[in-house]
RNA sequence: GGCCCCAUGGUGUAAUAGGUUAACACAUCACCCUUUCAAGGUGGAGAGUACGGGUUCGAUCCCCGUUGGGGUCACCA
């Protein structure tokens, strides 16, 4: 039995793109599911996208979302280093390999023949390829153009009219022809790898055996087969994940909204949603369940339930799971995340107790879908009210409301520590003598404490207030509020 | 355009040995609960499974074609 080894190997472009974290979970996923192990590469082989700093990026926002490898750059394996800029020396050795073989060979073509032979053959509506002219030269040429320093790239060399069958997991067995194969190369004249070169050799000496990647990576899977072939390696198993989709069914890009997971995590979104969310786009149980945790997740995956078609990135339903992985979460922890939301917020000079705030987690729990909520949908719990809400105002203040209110804070200065059940039946109490509806009080109470229309129970923001200050905002309201 | 992939309500999916009034969730609407707003509950609207053939007693499901969408065609990954 061969060991479960898979990967997740990123190009550090700067970002971590939910569309890589959805791939990097079904990665982590099948390894966790099946005892295997989840390995972290980074393809740094394009030096003109380098781009610094981007890899540790990279890295920190893969560890925020929890999906542990268990080897990597800063995870010394057996198999290491996992930075292919580190491996030069590696491909090379097996490109030439491939040239000794005859499955490759050294081209010197100009970028601006490539240009022109590109250019005709879009004109006459030929298939784009390169044209095997480097073929032409004999080894005595090619050798004085080595030694001569000429600029060069090895290019793989794909025979005629050939019928390559590979098997994918996902979508069964797909069938390509080598005529449509671009003579594709392998070494860049920088002496960098390409991308097929440097996955091949990695993913084989890495001793990968599932090979789970996008869709993107379907139409160059053949070059990847026969690279395999050449090399008599052993051909490991593919799974193309379905594409993350723009609401237009495009390839998700950032045109069309956030794409990185720094983005998401910036908004305020919890990991465990994003996680969730990102495992239900191509995925799911026969049950239809949707909320699931990472370990959950391990425990019910299949690869055989990823589906074929993309997936539309619905921002509104990621939208309900952060709400509903909010809400599961203890008011300790709830607690512990508003204060550092607090502590970057306009009110950071105010201080506040962890009573406090507990105590706004729990009258707002079911009123708020991101830790932020907490001071932005209920900024009176941290400051009076500068203005009330004039269509509320209008609606619920009535003539006699300042002088009910007024007879209202003067019983609640009586009392010396109200509770909750005090400020409610005092409300009730008082509404009866003055023969008025709840309704009709609570109201205006509620607008002046809060200035809003809208909130928690009236009970637990009078209470969690306490007594000086509802006082306090009742007087500021008699007095501002004149009708 | 060539090649490859895909196709169930607006969105994500279920219906996997072909037989269901095509199910669930998000979003949406209404009602209930209620001091407000949420949350929760109930119900509604929304697809006859892209279309056309075929196989079959019977197709969402199998086969073929069409249409539509997407991906890919670099010394980028």
């Amino acid at each position: 039995m061969n060991e479960i080894r898979v990967r997740f190997a990123p190009s550090p472009t700067g970002y971590l793109h939910v569309g890589g974290l959805r791939t990097a979970l079904y990665n982590y996923l099948f390894a966790k599911k099946n005892g295997g192990k989840f390995i972290l590469r980074i393809e740094d082989t394009d030096r003109t996208r380098y781009v610094e700093g981007a890899a540790e990026q990279l890295l920190d926002t893969l560890k925020w979302t929890g999906l542990e490898y268990d080897e990597g750059p800063d995870k010394a394996g057996d198999f290491g280093p996992y930075t292919q800029s580190e491996r030069l020396d590696i491909y090379k050795k097996y490109a030439l390999e491939l040239i000794e073989k005859g499955k490759a060979y050294y081209a010197f073509d100009t970028p601006e023949r490539l240009q022109e032979l590109r250019d005709y053959q879009y004109a006459n509506k030929l298939q784009p390829k390169y044209d095997k002219l480097a073929l032409n030269l004999t080894k005595e040429e090619v050798n004085e153009k080595l030694k001569a320093g000429e600029p060069y790239v090895i290019r793989l060399n794909v025979p005629e009219n050939e019928r390559i069958i590979a098997k994918d997991l996902v979508r069964g067995l797909v069938e390509f022809n080598t005529d449509i194969i671009d003579d594709q190369v392998l070494m860049k004249s920088d002496g960098f790898p390409t991308y097929h070169l440097a996955n091949v050799v990695d993913d084989h000496l890495m001793g990968i055996s599932h090979v789970i990647r996008g869709e993107e990576w379907l139409s160059s899977l053949p070059k990847h087969i026969l690279l395999y072939q050449y090399f008599g390696w052993e051909i490991p198993e593919f799974a193309h994940l379905p594409l993350l989709l723009n609401p237009d069914k495009s390839k998700l890009s950032k045109r069309q909204g956030d794409v990185a997971v720094e983005d998401y995590k910036n908004k305020g979104y919890l990991k465990e949603a994003l996680v969730n969310f990102v495992a239900l786009l191509g995925w799911s149980t026969s049950d239809n369940r949707e909320m699931f945790s990472l370990e959950e997740l391990v425990e019910e995956f299949s690869i055989d339930r990823v589906h074929k078609s993309g997936a539309v990135f619905n921002i509104e339903k990621l939208n309900w799971l952060n709400a509903e992985h909010l809400r599961k979460k203890s008011n300790e922890e709830l607690t512990n995340m508003l204060r550092s939301e607090y502590d970057k917020s306009r009110f950071a000079e105010i201080e506040v107790s962890d009573k406090y705030l507990s105590q706004v987690v729990e009258a707002m729990r079911e009123r708020v879908s991101f830790v932020n909520e907490y001071i932005e949908k209920s900024p009176y719990f941290f400051e009076r009210p500068t203005e009330y809400d004039q269509a509320v105002l209008q609606k619920r203040w009535k003539e006699d409301s300042s002088a009910f209110l007024k007879a209202y804070a003067d019983k609640i200065s009586e009392i010396e520590n109200p509770t909750k059940e005090d400020y409610d039946h005092i409300l009730h109490q008082l509404a009866e003598e003055w023969q008025v509806g709840i309704g009709k009080v609570i109201h205006p109470l509620r607008l002046a404490l809060s200035g809003v229309g809208i909130g928690p129970g009236m009970f637990d923001l009078a209470f969690i207030l306490g007594k000086n200050e509802v006082i306090a905002r009742i007087n500021l309201a008699i007095e501002k509020i004149k009708i």
